[in-house]
DNA sequence: ATCCACCTCCCTGAAAACCACTATTTTTTT
DNA sequence: AAAAAAATAGTGGTTTTCAGGGAGGTGGAT
């Protein structure tokens, strides 16, 4: 039997999961949070083998509820639920140590197949996102602030002077090529978009 | 009995709205469609008292939706449903001729009342959006940051939120060179060069 | 001695941001 | 009712970033 905890702020979105697992004999939901904070205490109490978990969540958000969760219960699985495709999302919650990541738009048979699949210790990713683990097996899933080489932080202090990569080649004194170089890594390492998800990153941590 | 199309493009929310009214014996699912398009081209065979309408949807957006479809079956009673944060279109939906609008964090039974109010002719507002008809508290008041607008607020959390201006745009509803405006603007008010300078300004000033 | 992390440099094509405007409509204020 | 502010949308252009490749050189660790 799976006991699946359901981490989501909306009432319909519960409804829509009970319903297609009402036909799935050996899964059962265990109970039902609208976010982070709340799973967290209900897992104090509460077994359970695999949580649904929202990204976008009022709270602590899925995010960080997945780090919290694999922190003190490494043995839960858990399957990202998230209408976000894009790639940022993806990277920090794996980085997190999350066993799966499904789409909203995802069919009903979907949602079981991925339920099974993480309880059995597989990855799984809906189809749309797959591409993006096809290339990159090289970052194992290390979830610690990825550390910078010293480079990376001179040229992550310049972006966030808002300075061009032309004007951090000049500062730096090295090719604008090279500013790009490690300005592609600081986006891999950090796991960010764009410019703006480097500087917040740089704020956050008190780079700068 | 009422004949219901729901216009959602996730499985799991339509799964959820058929649990919920599963147990009203008097209201039935005449169809259901992903986005706006699909609906006015169902609209031309099937009869229906009331569209439950999200707003945020691929294709064709909730909003133009209702105009289309009020414009061409002004009897059908439309019920938008939406995210908490989406509240700003709430005007614009109702000027283009909506019944209702709730929000997706509503309880199953809020659902039900909502929908038979706007059968009834009646207009259902969620209770969190009262406020909005009444007298709109400044935001500049608030944050202790006078210069910008709330548009622009909006725009420029979207932009910490790590998206680009066309994400931006899909997600207020919105042209995208409407947000480049708000984008440029931006810029100049708070005296930043480029998207780094944005973001390390509204982390700063506890914007986000 | 050789592996590896780091730093360096270069390329292409596409996407996105930025700039400088104009201009209409809507909403709020006076 | 008029004026001001805000929100909307557009054109047309330049610059910058992003996503991918590849590739040579250094110095430290095993």
């Amino acid at each position: 039997m799976i006991r699946l905890i359901i981490t989501d702020d909306h009432p319909i979105v519960r409804d829509g999961i009970e319903l297609i697992l009402s036909s799935e004999k050996n899964i059962q939901i265990a109970g039902y949070v609208r976010e982070g904070a709340e799973l967290l205490r209900m897992l104090e109490g509460t077994k359970a083998d695999v949580i649904l978990m929202d990204l976008n969540m009022p709270g602590m958000n899925g995010i960080e509820a997945t780090q919290r969760v694999k922190e003190k219960y490494p043995n839960i699985k858990i399957l990202c639920f998230s209408q976000y495709d894009e790639k940022r999302f993806v990277r920090q919650v794996f980085k997190r140590g999350a066993n799966g990541y499904l789409l909203k738009n995802a069919a009903a048979a979907e949602l079981i197949l991925a339920i099974k699949a993480v309880v059995k210790g597989d990855i799984y990713i809906s189809e749309d996102l797959s591409d993006i683990f096809e290339k990159k097996p090289k970052r194992k899933s290390k979830y610690s602030t990825p550390k910078l080489t010293s480079r990376e932080l001179d040229v992550l202090n310049e972006i966030c002077a808002e300075k061009n990569n032309r004007e951090i080649a000049r500062s730096l004194l090295i090719s604008h090529n090279t500013v790009e170089t490690h300005r592609a890594n600081l986006l891999l390492k950090v796991g960010a978009k764009n410019t703006a998800g480097l500087v917040k990153w740089a704020l956050q941590n008190q780079i700068v």
